[in-house]
DNA sequence: GAATTAATATGGACACTGTCAATTTAGAAT
DNA sequence: ATTCTAAATTGACAGTGTCCATATTAATTC
């Protein structure tokens, strides 16, 4: 008897939601993501969400907490099979985390959309600080610097932060001619490494 | 016969519009901003902006580009005004940035918004290459660099984008009590400036 | 097992939105 | 003066989020 006998109820709608909602994120960005599309993609009428999600943010917000959850394993798995020192372990961090938004971006877009999200959710906000503390603990390796860890940690998630959003929305493309997009992302991260591992 | 006798032609509609929408912004954020409700406070029909403003997005691209283009003349005039060094320059080039987003914070997320506006727009790229121009120019001072110029334009213009919108979103105050913001934002622009002025 | 309760889904309604279309107005051009 | 054209009007449409009363089913209690 688990497979549902009747369709009135539908068993597990929120992950349903969830799942239906996500794959419109990914396919046409969030604006395509209305509580009424994902209901009919779901095949239910229009107000049943409302019983598994108090309104839209609700939905959003759910979707971002797991896209951060999602990018966290993804940093914290490659930041354990990367090499020892400070410099790699940072070049690991920011592959990875460049390479998440450039192949799924609208889930990473969704991630810094705070006006279409509960700013407040202790969960979303929990779920960044996982990888914010990651890049924390791993500055935190260099002992001898004068620059407090978090000034470098601030510049580098922020550098990250504009540079994924800007070659997302197409903001750096005419001027990457020369220079394919690879090794341009290795540089820009190299001018801040240069900056953190002060040479004295 | 410039007062305008009769109320049936507005006179000069798509200012009264841009300035309209742009107060709307500023007081309410992009959320707020409806071709229904600029037109309501301007005290004309729904449909007349369909005349000025081919449709919403029209009317957003304007209000960024006009905003690029202050914060362009903003940035353009300190520079000016600041002492010769390239550290000195930097510092007065993002200073005045941040200083813009912060005290602007819709105006400034507004820039952002690709996905609201008009993205292959010449006014707007335009109007963002002024700025983004003044900051190569700035860092091409510089002659002795094993870095290309756009590498660290791209590093530092990132940083910014970056540092700014999660400020703006509240992402980073809770991370900021010991470091004034003031001080941190000095710390992260010093760290890339150590990366960019690489000592030989 | 039967009756009651709580959770979940339904369709209709409301006030919004952006964008059409047909119409009206009034200033400009001939 | 008449025509033409730009700019405004109202009305309509499909779509949205959210609320409401209702219907259905599952879970709980007796």
């Amino acid at each position: 008897m688990n497979a549902k006998s009747s369709t009135y109820h539908h068993g597990n709608l929120r992950e349903a939601l969830l799942k239906a909602a996500m794959s419109i994120l990914d396919e046409s960005g969030i604006e395509a993501v209305t509580i009424r599309q994902v209901a009919r993609k779901v095949g239910v009428g229009h107000s049943a969400p409302a019983n598994h999600f108090a309104d839209k943010r609700a939905l959003l917000t759910q979707l971002a907490i797991d896209t951060f959850i999602e990018l966290g394993e993804l940093i914290k798995r490659d930041l354990q099979l990367a090499p020892q020192g400070i410099s790699e372990k940072v070049r690991v961090f920011t592959d990875t985390l460049i390479e998440f938004g450039l192949s799924q971006p609208n889930r990473y877009r969704l991630l810094w959309r705070r006006d279409y999200l509960d700013n407040d959710s202790i969960e979303l906000n929990g779920a960044m600080d996982v990888i914010y503390d990651a890049l924390l603990a791993t500055l935190a390796t260099d002992k001898k610097s004068n620059i407090s860890v978090e000034s470098k940690a601030i510049a580098l998630w922020s550098m990250l932060q504009g540079y994924v959003t800007m070659r997302i929305d197409g903001n750096l493309e005419p001027k990457q001619d020369e220079v394919s997009g690879k090794d341009r992302q290795q540089a820009i991260v190299d001018v801040l490494l240069q900056g953190i591992l002060e040479k004295e």
